[in-house]
DNA sequence: CGTGATACTCACTTTTTAGTAAGTATGCAT
DNA sequence: ATGCATACTTACTAAAAAGTGAGTATCACG
């Protein structure tokens, strides 16, 4: 096994890292949704309703800190911040397409229908 | 968003979905170990020297639940069981190359060096 | 002066996932 | 009878991830 440590966490190989950069619950919904569009924080939150804005805020954060998005805030009352994809999320975007679409197979195999289009 | 239930799990999308199966941290690494080869219980244990008994059973339950493995008991004393990968496991080690990749790009993005072979 | 709009923050609880440490069954060899 | 090998169980604990519910700042508008 290749482990090795980042950010004092040990991991065990290469899947793992990266799951831990764009895993979780809200992750890979977030930069699905600014694949090819900008938007701001509201409009994030009204296209993932069951999402808290704990956790669309950490989130985000964290997804702009390790690079994969981009947080323009707009000084304005009320405030306007937009957030983008960046580079490094846009090769993310390929990975979680390859996911999606294994997972919508699985789907089929476990006998569940596509309830409607994935946004 | 497309959700759904499954086993009263309700689910946001087919990531989601397909990240319950063979997400974790274990069960990726146990079906890559099976990609190509049938191993016994002691050797899948002893190729994963942090895994413990309690976790190695258990992921290799619940893959063979879900028909991702194949469990085979040699009547034998001491005990001989064999683990095998399924159809529905090969097509899901075709994701975990693409995700291992996609991890390790990242680890060079993130200036971590290979720090040996993925055995 | 009170309300609304937007994008948060904070303290706390719950749920899920993983890990610890110890114990079990079988039958052969000594 | 004791120990050894293998593949587990079981009860418990700890850590991580996610969710709850409430509160904050700013300024324009009426």
């Amino acid at each position: 096994m290749p482990e090795f440590l980042f950010n004092n966490k040990l991991y065990y190989n290469p899947v793992e890292f990266a799951m831990d950069r764009i895993g979780g619950t809200w992750k890979m919904p977030i930069l699905w949704r600014l694949k090819d569009k900008i938007l701001r924080y509201g409009e994030l939150k009204k296209d993932m309703p069951r999402i808290t804005d704990k956790m669309l805020t950490t989130q985000l954060r964290e997804l702009e800190e390790e690079g994969f998005i981009t947080r323009t805030v707009y000084p304005v009352v009320p405030p306007k911040v937009e957030y983008s994809i960046t580079e490094r999320g846009k090769k993310a975007i390929m990975v979680i397409d390859q996911i999606r679409n294994y997972g919508l197979e699985l789907m089929k195999e476990f006998g569940i229908e596509e309830p409607a289009k994935d946004k």
